[in-house]
DNA sequence: ATTATTTACGAAAACGTTGTAGTAACCCAG
DNA sequence: CTGGGTTACTACAACGTTTTCGTAAATAAT
């Protein structure tokens, strides 16, 4: 691979290996002529130092790994390019692996990256994950580990997140203020702790307006595509379906304008949609799409700073400092009063 | 960091080094005992092999690098899931690289690469990238590079590509079928191959049609959000304004149905656009947009194959194998003759 | 003039793994 | 019971860096 290494770089310098890595490093210990001969013939030579050298005599990688559940996904996408941002700022390099959603996966890659490959981690829980001993295992392993808006609360560790519960009341209170009296709040996976904080924002503004809680209007969503489909086609097809859907994953929202096609419901006439959603195509979807918009770039850029604050320890940090970064409603039509 | 190594666990065993790392791989010449007593030891203590302490040791990373333009979109997103899956599959990690369509940061991207870090690269040139030393370089190093989508034409290297020319043929025809006499073609840098490709199969239909190529109704939009959509709106605004767009890039048709909007333009009556694009809510948006849909999944997974073909040299590879996927016309009511 | 300090470098040992070369111990043939 | 072959291990060097320790030579202090 690459041929060039400070060996050989002393031999042609008639320099020994230490005097030459020094000098790479601007030590103090070379006199500047010297270096400049080094510097020079590097840089003539292309040299590039060996990182996996480095990294094995210094116990640093300079990587750090972001573990999502997804990708292609705009609010996942954009929080990749956040932390892809910061990372390159700090001279760091970003290895990716995405869970597909699934316990068993995450856990395999908690397991790998035990080995020492990163300096910390970035991490987005998947929805079916169950039990969090994979991830103490690499904190216990001291390897910082930032949680990411589908957090961990059980750990103790820094959190990025939207205010969710907020979120989830404000979005459920718009519906009603726009005139909705059955509001349904479609999510994923209740193990994650955001679904549940924007469930008991549901609830609550439920409860503020003085509503009924249905428990058939909460609809746990599957992973796949079709049987989510099917259950919110399910939810509609009922004589006493909903007249307002919170959608708390953009994916649903989706679904459910397509379920409203099929089923010849008029959005926002018949059901009004709100979602959770980071879509550039929400003003123009047909009608557009009222959304909880998350910060996402910020958000990644966030968690890669408060990861790079523990891995570059200057002060005491905080072990589980937590910032909490506030969701958008952009109001469009499909919470429009009729 | 990951404190329990071979050394560990080979003097608690009272073993050598060597045998517990042999142990431990399998090897034929430890006794079928020892091997046991290794493994047991090692998944008592959780043992996890240092991987730089190897790739140091084997001039293997098992890691590769995908340098992309961006990732806020779907066609990149879908790649890189295709990519990581197949990745995973072989146990290599993936280091993620983000351009931002600068031509400055994918040459200090590649040249980072110089060093080793990865067994191979899969690029997607930005649209600002003019020359390609960079790239030759990183082929001088033996580390394989394998393009994506924006293929680098001079280079001899395996590449992945759609077959761009007969899209912008097909895209291009099918507006013209729709009734269009004055069709713009809206793209991004034509230093990019994939915007000449789809340029000629857009004059080559003008042509098979007999219709004028107006050279101001190709429209190469800058990277900049504001100047892009400042320059389509102009397009527009003439009183000369084209009935048909075929935009290159997704972002571009979204801002076309903005400046729609914005001007009172009423697709598909006053106008009719289609664009190359994986939106998922390409069919709920008003109107619906007809899409050239890529592959994107199948091409991510494609050119990570290309790259483990060539890493585990399996047996002879040619240098510069090409595999075209065609992407599909998704007729929808953007295009609608009225 | 002698000793202390600084400057500028080199030798060598790490880091944790893997591969090569070697070698005791045992088995079997002659 | 000697010699060739196998089995099951060990010793050691190597990968390319970084870092600790050491030391000649030059300079400064006494």
């Amino acid at each position: 691979m690459n041929a060039v290494n400070l060996k050989q770089l002393a031999l042609e310098l008639n320099l020994s290996v230490s005097t030459v890595s020094r000098a790479l490093r601007d030590s103090w210990e070379i006199s500047t002529p010297t270096k400049q001969r080094v510097f020079d013939l590097a840089k003539k030579m292309n040299f590039q130092p060996n990182p996996y050298a480095s990294s094995l005599r210094k116990h640093r990688s300079r990587t750090i790994a972001v573990v999502l559940p997804e990708v292609a996904n705009n609010f996942f996408a954009l929080a990749i390019k956040g932390i892809e941002t910061v990372a390159r700022e700090k001279g760091y390099h970003v290895l990716i692996y995405l869970t597909n959603e699934e316990a068993a996966e995450e856990m395999a890659i908690a397991s790998s990256l035990q080995s020492g490959r990163v300096d910390g981690v970035i991490l987005s829980l998947c929805g079916s994950t169950k039990e969090t001993r994979h991830l103490l295992e690499l904190q216990q392993r001291n390897i910082p580990l930032v949680f990411f808006d589908r957090v961990c609360e059980e750990l103790t560790a820094p959190k990025v997140m939207t205010n969710d519960y907020e979120s989830g009341f404000i979005a459920t209170e718009h519906l009603i203020k726009a005139g909705c009296r059955r509001v349904a709040h479609l999510t994923i996976s209740m193990s994650l702790s955001i679904s549940h904080r924007r469930q008991e924002g549901y609830v609550d503004a439920l409860r503020r307006w003085e509503l009924p809680c249905d428990p058939s209007l909460v609809v746990h969503c599957p992973r796949e595509e079709e049987e989510s489909y099917r259950m919110i086609r399910e939810l509609f097809s009922s004589s006493f379906r909903p007249d307002g859907v919170f959608a708390s994953v953009e994916k649903l929202a989706v679904q459910v304008y397509h379920v409203c096609r099929e089923l010849g419901l008029r959005i926002p006439e018949d059901v009004k949609v709100i979602s959770f959603s980071n879509l550039v195509t929400a003003s123009l979807l047909e009608p557009s799409l009222t959304t909880i918009a998350q910060p996402a770039y910020d958000m990644g850029k966030e968690a890669a700073t408060m990861l790079f604050r523990r891995l570059e320890k200057k002060y005491i940090v905080v072990p589980d400092d937590q910032v909490m970064l506030p969701a958008r409603l952009e109001v469009r039509n499909s919470t429009r009063a009729v």
